[in-house]
DNA sequence: CATCCACAGGAACTTGGGGGCA
DNA sequence: TGCCCCCAAGTTCCTGTGGATG
């Protein structure tokens, strides 16, 4: 009998293995990456050594491969530990596997972007690493953070090994909390019996260290790799390489390949965009039906792209900003071209109280259109009108439709937009007025 | 040229919901 | 049960400010 999904689940004329075409995917030999991986080897082998490890700083726009040579590292390393594992039985006499022995190499991965409090980066250390502790004996919350430190300091301080923390993103765990994460973290080496824990921080922002404590920013900063956009030729080696794994051998040509890098390359060399359009695009051309993966597929791709992280944003918004952009966009949708802070204030509080819900303060709504503004979906520029103040210009940034139809979505809006769509505010200005 | 508007945006504090420990 | 902690979202209080206006 078939289904719906039949067409879908059969293995498609395009794609064979969707897997390797996510970004996720390190594969087993990273392209126009060796550079930066021996690099990285080179300061983490010392630790291997057994010698006193340095931390290491990485630096890289988003899709420059910073994430993928650290996973490929930790795969390496699983790799080392196995192999010593298996040799120290017949006492081996292999002068990296004896190197190995010595001092066991463990690491975490941590994403700062999901986990960015002090606490919360210390508890995943203390969960993952401590080998006789069951699973998750530190709570995600309730003990004093001082007494996660001291007690992940005294287990690491019994174990043998190094034990390697990166910390992905890690630009946001300072936005977040400051520099006290790191100031335990770079601090636990000192106080340790031994010097056994290194930490790999990753960041797309060159300057996220500049207010940080001197101490911890010359400890953090011991090494630094950066690494470099990739070149449209590049991204077209990495894009052959994933799609003769993952794509159906005759489906698809060199033109769709370099097609993909190009428009990435000008993205600033993003691996990660060239991906998603190839991916993307031999979706769309399956579910189109075709059996070949033409440029057309890869054109509509982009625009799909770039409406899928907008919708993606705004869905995810908190409530209280969607109804901000809400106001926005209605101003906008009733032919104001340009508003101002106090403007945008008085319509949200109008909608806030038709959707029955709590009226935040100014102070909280403005920095809620600071935000949409960082995030893309608004543009918000501050001015002064002089005698008459200083205030955030502010015109949205993404066609008040979409807005509309992502908004629609949430069932908090679904009454109010159904009913009346985006036009109702001047039905409600006027009804004040009478 | 000082004034003063309408906020910007930092910082400390509060609230409410998660939990641990004795 | 009461007192401790963590954390995110929001509030309160605050000082700062570009430039049209009188």
């Amino acid at each position: 009998m078939e289904t719906v999904f039949d067409r879908y689940l059969t293995s498609g004329a395009i794609i064979e293995n969707r897997g390797v075409l996510r970004s996720s995917y390190t594969p087993d030999r990273l392209l126009h990456r060796s550079k930066e991986t021996n690099q990285l080897a080179a300061v983490l082998s010392t630790a291997i050594r057994g010698e006193s490890p340095s931390n290491v700083l990485i630096y890289g726009q988003t899709g420059t491969g910073k994430t993928a040579v650290c996973k490929f590292i930790g795969k390496e390393i699983d790799k080392m530990n196995r192999r010593a594992a298996a040799k120290s039985a017949k006492g081996s006499k292999d002068p990296v596997t004896k190197a190995f022995q010595g001092n066991p190499v463990s690491y975490v991965y941590i994403n700062c972007k999901i986990v960015n409090t002090t606490y919360g980066v210390l508890a995943n250390i203390g969960n993952r690493f401590i080998k006789d502790w069951s699973e998750d004996v530190i709570p995600f919350t309730g003990w004093p953070t001082e007494k996660v430190y001291s007690s992940i300091k005294e287990k690491i301080d019994e174990q043998d090994g190094i034990i390697l923390i990166f910390l992905d993103e890690i630009d946001q765990l300072c936005y977040n909390s400051g520099d006290d994460a790191l100031y335990f973290l770079t601090g636990m080496s000192t106080t340790l019996k031994d010097d056994k824990v290194s930490i790999i921080g990753i960041s797309n922002d060159l300057r996220f260290n500049e207010f940080l404590d001197p101490k911890v920013k010359s400890r953090l900063g011991e090494e630094r790799i950066t690494f470099a956009p990739y070149k449209a030729n590049q991204l077209a080696d990495i894009l052959r390489q994933r799609a003769k794994l993952a794509l159906v051998g005759d489906a698809w040509d060199e033109g769709v390949i370099q097609l993909c890098a190009a428009l990435a390359a000008e993205e600033n060399g993003d691996a990660r965009k060239a991906l998603d359009l190839l991916r993307i695009s031999s979706e769309l051309a399956e579910r189109a039906g075709a059996t070949t993966l033409v440029e057309e597929h890869v054109r509509e791709a982009q625009v799909q792209i770039e409406k899928d992280v907008i919708s993606q944003v705004i869905g995810d918004l908190p409530t209280q900003q969607k109804i901000v952009l809400l106001a926005i966009t209605m101003e906008q949708v009733a032919g104001r071209e340009k508003l101002i802070t106090g403007e945008v204030y008085e319509t949200y509080n109008i909608i806030a109280r038709k959707l029955n819900m709590n009226v935040l303060t100014p102070r909280s709504i403005s920095g809620m259109i600071s935000e949409l503004d960082m995030l893309g979906i608004c543009m918000a520029k501050v001015i002064s009108k002089g005698r008459y103040g200083r205030t955030k210009e502010i015109e949205l940034a993404v066609h008040p439709n979409l807005v509309q139809k992502v908004l629609v979505q949430d069932p908090i809006f679904e009454e109010l937009l159904a009913k009346g769509g985006l036009g109702l505010l001047r039905g409600w200005r006027q009804s004040r007025l009478l």
